[in-house]
DNA sequence: AAAAATATATACCATACAGTATATAGATTT
DNA sequence: AAATCTATATACTGTATGGTATATATTTTT
């Protein structure tokens, strides 16, 4: 069984990350958090080193969240292009999965942390690089086996496809309007059966 | 001529947009507009009620800009197609436009503002309603001018088109590579020709 | 140029900030 | 259960924060 100190290490992650998420780093200041989980100061500095570890293990658990449901998600069994509409279905109904973490973390973190914390914008920057390569490998072995043509490379394409994703969510962030979602992941979906189906 | 008061508000304003666009609203101190501006607190409360203000009327200026350089862009003579392409090849360097205002204005007020300040917040998404009725517009008088075809209304069109450009700048952005809007705004183009002209 | 009006600088306020030292409570081990 | 070890609470730094009152320059008007 885990220690109390690992449990509640753990339940100040899960309670911080969302906060983090929202307010950016500067934005949320350490009294908001003793706030939010209930514990005092001596807690949280007991459990993380400063301010700037704390923010960081909170993307890193929003964005492994993440990652982790992309891997479901692209695990899915059958050809490439069933993967990849698991995968656009999703997003369509991304700001549910992103109602219990605060928003996007790659948008927010990844341009929050941009000019305030070096750290957190590296952190989100790999996290694009993660995802893309996991769409990117989804479409080489649909290459590989037939199931799609492309007109670029995998990676490529999926730069392409996660973009286009990503301005759905950049829109309707800033609007808060879900359809841009919808008509993003819409278009997306004719292009994938068009384009590059076969 | 204008008053020394109009002067320094403009001066203020100029000097102090790009640092609130980088940093955000609370990501940025009164201290550092003071640094920047090689002026004092006395002068900065002089001439705008409080930090909210000065924040909304740096926004503005970044907006309005922004705003002009694409009726600029879309006043160009020429068919709609013509106007289109000039406002996507703006895109395509669009980071030099930026470097000035430090960085994009919607997404970066529109992502910082969200939880922060609902005053900031309400201004980028109406600065985004107002870009997507510019191209609306320049759509709608293609269609009636016989030089293009949709296959949705011009507000929805320019919507899907705002919405893959800001997919690129976000990435861009978030990662530090300009190849997004490269990419991006070569297949929009392709998109233009191919889908869209007549 | 003097007077009036205005703009900026200085000095200050109360509060909030990230972080720490230490005391106390709670959990583990013996 | 006692002793030891560990985790959390309390009380406290020093500094930075947004904002203000007032004094001093600097314009602008007369």
């Amino acid at each position: 069984m885990s220690t109390k100190a690992e449990r509640t290490t753990a339940y100040i992650i899960e309670t911080v990350a969302p906060i983090f998420n929202k307010h950016g780093y500067v934005g949320t200041s350490m009294s908001d958090l003793t706030e939010a989980t209930g514990l005092t100061k001596g807690a949280l500095y007991g459990n993380f080193e400063n301010k700037e570890a704390l923010a960081l293990k909170a993307f890193e658990r929003n964005s492994t969240l993440l990652l982790e449901k992309i891997d479901d998600l692209l695990g899915v069994s059958g050809t490439a292009l069933d993967k990849l509409f698991s995968l656009t279905n999703f997003y369509r109904n991304y700001h549910e999965f992103t109602l219990d973490i605060g928003g996007c973390p790659v948008l927010n973190v990844g341009v929050d942390a941009q000019h305030n914390n070096a750290l957190l914008a590296a952190a989100a920057k790999e996290t694009v690089k993660i995802i893309e390569g996991k769409i990117a490998l989804v479409l080489e072995n649909g290459v590989n086996n037939n199931e799609l043509r492309l007109p670029v490379t995998p990676l490529q394409f999926a730069k392409q496809l996660y973009t286009m994703v990503q301005g759905a969510i950049s829109m309707a962030t800033v609007t808060g309007d879900r359809k841009y979602l919808l008509n993003t992941i819409a278009y997306l979906e004719q292009l994938i059966k068009k384009e590059i189906g076969r």
